[in-house]
DNA sequence: TTTTCTCCCTATCATTTGTTAGATCGTCCC
DNA sequence: GGGACGATCTAACAAATGATAGGGAGAAAA
């Protein structure tokens, strides 16, 4: 077991999920693992393949994806640090989906044996990862609304207030502004959008004065504003989802 | 406890997830429950609304659906018999999308309390309807990248596909064809794409030899040409989740 | 039978978004 | 400094999909 301070995070933010008792705790934070790195866009998991392991992302951005025949690409979601992703791989046989690195990360790599003798002998332990699972798929239904049924102002301005808040938990931005650590094309795959379109709707965000923009920074000058063109709303984040 | 077809093929389902016992089925089975009837458009569950119970779908159709605040309605998922809908209700404080059905349907409606007290006490049960729920998770990743990255005759045929699957599963159809429960415009909110479209889009598909439809039943003469218009692949069905 | 209602279907036109092709800008590397 | 590179940004045009409007068919109700 390492001391890493994403450990401990990743701890209390499932603690919260439900109770867990010094014993929970001590069997979360000695899971066996291995610290991996993985350059930016290099695939930590591929569809259809084996699932050995599960992430626990420790630094940088990771992002799950599909991709179409046509060879179009779908970003299904974006992983922040203390994320614990592809939870799924300890409990179905196959990946589904593809896990890439956003930017170089750094992860702790959970065997899935491990991970799978901790659920089955530590009940609330599970029912937190559960939960985690569950959250996720929340997130899942709000991109899914996101992207058939906003338009592309939306569409953006809702995905740059779903950043803002999950980077504020993360400890890496708040409802001012954040640094995005992805390019227009990864944001065009988040939305189901081309790179040449996201462009024109930035700038017709930036000209509406809903943001504002320098390099990747992003500063958000009226929160209230900018949630509303969204159409944002927590809830679907389960922030308040408490034990 | 009453004695429902459906209870039993959940059960089973429910058991090629991870190894129940007697007394996990037995358990399983003895959930307290009312059987309740809804009406074809009414609401189970609202978004924003506390979670009280979780739902077996006993007969007919529901799905779940998000609103922009356009009004605009995204259709989520669509659930068959046998499905245990709303399972998030039992361990989620809030419920973040709309349960509605699709027919007249029955489903018999189980106490969040209970349902969370098999879970604390039953960890196969649990684990297993876990893996429900990861599974769940996956066709929402698959329908994100069906609305975000396919053209409209891919995503309808994608839709097409995915239901022959499925209500063969559920022993209402197989690959040869089916009888579609929903509308031109229900297919359009599951798809994002207006009602218009989806009658062209339908269209261009009998026209291509694809599909034969005869009022809202659909046939498929050739299964395979059907699976490659639609580029899609059985593989986020999870179906071989075995224990 | 007539009425009413919902759904299906189609035509026409409008709009959003996509495509293609480059120009520009900053950074890294030599 | 001078490429080389990836990313951003723009313009002009094309294509897919949406909006509006209404006809028609079938089922259920009166």
């Amino acid at each position: 077991m390492i001391d890493h301070p994403v450990l401990h995070r990743m701890v209390s933010k499932l603690a919260q999920r439900a109770t867990l008792d010094e014993a929970d705790r001590e069997a979360l934070l000695s899971l066996p693992f291995r610290i991996k790195t993985f350059e930016p866009s290099s695939y930590l998991v591929r569809e259809g393949g084996p699932t050995e392991e599960s992430t626990l992302l420790l630094e940088g951005f990771a992002y799950r994806q599909k991709l179409a025949v046509s060879g179009d690409r779908q970003i299904l979601s974006v992983h922040v640090p203390g994320d614990f992703v592809d939870l799924e791989g300890a409990l179905l046989n196959v990946a589904d989906h593809n896990l890439q690195a956003l930017t170089r990360c750094e992860v702790a790599a959970i065997p899935r044996k491990a991970l799978r003798e901790l659920i089955d002998s530590h009940g609330r332990v599970a029912h937190a990862l559960w939960v985690d699972t569950l959250i996720d798929g929340s997130i899942f239904r709000e991109w899914l609304l996101n992207v058939g049924r906003r338009d592309s102002k939306e569409r953006i301005a809702h995905l740059l207030c779903e950043f803002a808040k999950r980077l504020e938990l993360a400890g890496l931005g708040d409802e001012n502004g954040y640094t995005l650590p992805m390019t227009q094309e990864q944001l065009a795959d988040c939305t189901g959008l081309t790179p040449v379109h996201v462009n024109r709707t930035l700038k017709a965000l930036e000209e509406a004065g809903l943001i504002v923009r320098s390099g990747r920074s992003v500063s958000i000058p009226d929160w209230e504003r900018l949630r509303d063109a969204a159409g944002f709303s927590e809830l679907y984040l389960h922030l308040d989802q408490a034990a």
